[in-house]
RNA sequence: GCGGGUGUAGCUCAAUGGUAGAGCAGAAGCCUUCCAAGCUUAUGACGGGGGUUCGAUUCCCCUCACCCGCUCCA
């Protein structure tokens, strides 16, 4: 296999229109970039995709879709205002930790030992004025992630829709974090968007759920094209662990730039929705949560037993960015067609492909051909299968070449036989394989709809 | 945020202290052309700001963005 670079990558989504760099006219914004005409296809295509394998094709799964501001106090109980606020030093000696810049001579403030860790950056949220006077007092945040706000909903959920355990809900949304180095293309950005799975059941039951969602989450991405050898389960050493997580599990893709996490499937146990809950005390929770005032709700189920539970969380939580990414690398090739010629290709599982079919005259400055191509064009539009591209390059060899780039699964080129002999009929050629065939013109929804649908 | 590197048309490169050439791509047109690189035409750039200088793309400073390492985790 030729090796395949960033760089590769990165030249094709701005050449053909996948990805461009955000503000690039004004020199950029750093981690921020902005999916074109092909790229928000492509990613449109991979969400939906998830969406249909968790809410549609599943009769246990909800779907939510919460806003992005967010509330303080909602990150204030869930840990984040803690753990994602300042550049932070732990003491190694007295577990005690400070804002790095409060450190002086190196020496904890508390015992004074020397025993420090790196300072860690943590001002990751995003603080934005809530109001028409910015005076700093009335403030939210943008969210850090879509997970918070299905807790915070989780009764609503239940209330009406009459879900017992084992249930979940499903979001796909924008989150922000302020991370300190932005790097790696659209891996790791500023704004960015996750589809989270927050999947709650019976406590004792979740190391079994964890262990289900981990491998029912391989083999959806084996369904978006991921070689199983390209990918690696990755179990996080305790240590390591984010402050909500009992153990996780991170599905991590051989990346360009190294093998990295494309989704982490954590057991949340019952921090969050013990954290926001009302009445703790009453809860039997097993995480250590912190005393609630404010909240004015009770977030728990009732049992078979008419008991109130607080469940457990087993949460997939995928970077849709980093999707896009796995997929696109996992479908770039480069192959050598012989005497120097080589193609680039994009073998994009269909379902995946920005554009579905591409409709090419043969000669574009023939009349007869270019009205048969826009006829059968607006046909194949009525089909509902996606993108219907007319090309009218004056180059049938070009035309082909682009739409391997782009990963068009197939291509049907109007030629003079089509428009010569009856019954009419015109070729098709496969993407991968080159290879091409005669498909008659009243055939081809029947033909197309067979093969995307 | 720290250290190192990079920044000329969409892409790849060239030249120059006196405001920049080309190939490819893109656009229009020619050619009964099925797998890039045939012909014609027009279009297009010194990342941004400041300084030194008679004059800066070229020298200096700042900034922005990208790449590599530390870091990070969707």
């Amino acid at each position: 296999m030729v090796a395949k670079t960033m760089d590769q990558l990165v030249a094709l989504c701005k050449r053909r229109g996948f990805i461009f760099q955000n503000a690039d006219i004004y020199g950029g914004l750093q981690g921020v970039y902005d999916y074109g005409p092909l790229g928000v296809e492509l990613k449109n295509n991979l969400k939906n995709a998830w969406w249909r394998s968790m809410v549609y094709e599943r009769d246990d799964i909800e779907g939510l879709d919460a806003a992005i501001l967010t509330n303080r106090k909602v990150l204030q109980y869930s840990g984040h205002e803690d753990t994602f606020s300042d550049p932070m030093t732990d003491c190694k000696k007295c577990k005690g930790r400070f804002r790095a810049d409060h450190i002086k001579d190196g020496k904890c403030p508390n015992c004074g030992s020397t025993e420090l860790t790196e300072p860690r950056p943590f001002n990751l949220m995003f603080k934005t004025a809530i109001g028409p006077v910015d005076d700093g007092s009335v403030f939210g945040y943008l969210r850090p992630e879509t997970a918070q706000a299905i807790f915070t909903q989780f009764r609503n959920v239940v209330d009406s829709t009459s879900r017992k355990l084992p249930f979940g809900i499903a979001q796909i949304g924008k989150s922000f974090r302020n991370e300190i180095t932005p790097r790696n293309f659209i891996f790791r950005v500023r704004e960015f968007e996750q589809a989270e799975l927050e999947y709650f059941v019976m406590p004792g039951e979740d190391e079994k759920w964890h262990e289900y969602w981990k491998e029912a989450r391989i083999k959806w991405w084996e369904e978006q094209g991921l070689k199983r050898d390209n990918m690696n389960i990755y179990t996080t050493p305790k240590d390591d662990l984010a402050h909500y997580a009992k153990a996780c599990y991170d599905i991590e893709y051989q990346f360009p730039h190294g093998m990295e996490e494309l989704e982490g499937i954590a057991n949340r146990t019952d921090y969050d929705l013990g954290n926001h809950t009302k009445a703790q005390e009453e809860m039997n929770l097993t995480s250590h949560c912190h005393p609630n005032p404010d909240s004015t709700q009770k977030l728990c189920i009732m049992d078979d037993n008419n008991k109130w539970v607080v469940p457990f969380v087993i949460e997939p939580s995928m970077g849709v960015d980093r999707g896009v990414l796995a997929v696109m690398t996992e479908a770039y090739e480069e192959e050598d067609l012989g005497e120097g010629n080589t193609r680039v290709v994009l073998k994009l599982k269909k379902h995946l492909a920005p554009i579905k079919v591409a409709v090419i005259p043969l000669k574009k400055n023939n009349e007869a051909i270019m009205n048969k191509c826009h006829e059968i064009k607006q046909n194949l539009l009525k089909l509902g299968i996606g993108r219907v591209a007319l090309e009218n390059t004056g180059n049938i060899g070009k035309a082909y070449r682009r739409h391997d780039e782009i990963g068009t699964p197939l291509c049907i080129t109007v030629d003079f036989e089509t428009i010569e002999n009856q019954p009419e009929s015109v070729t098709i050629r496969d993407r991968d394989t080159m290879e091409q065939h005669r498909v008659n013109v009243a055939d081809l929804p029947a033909y197309l709809r067979e093969y995307f649908l």
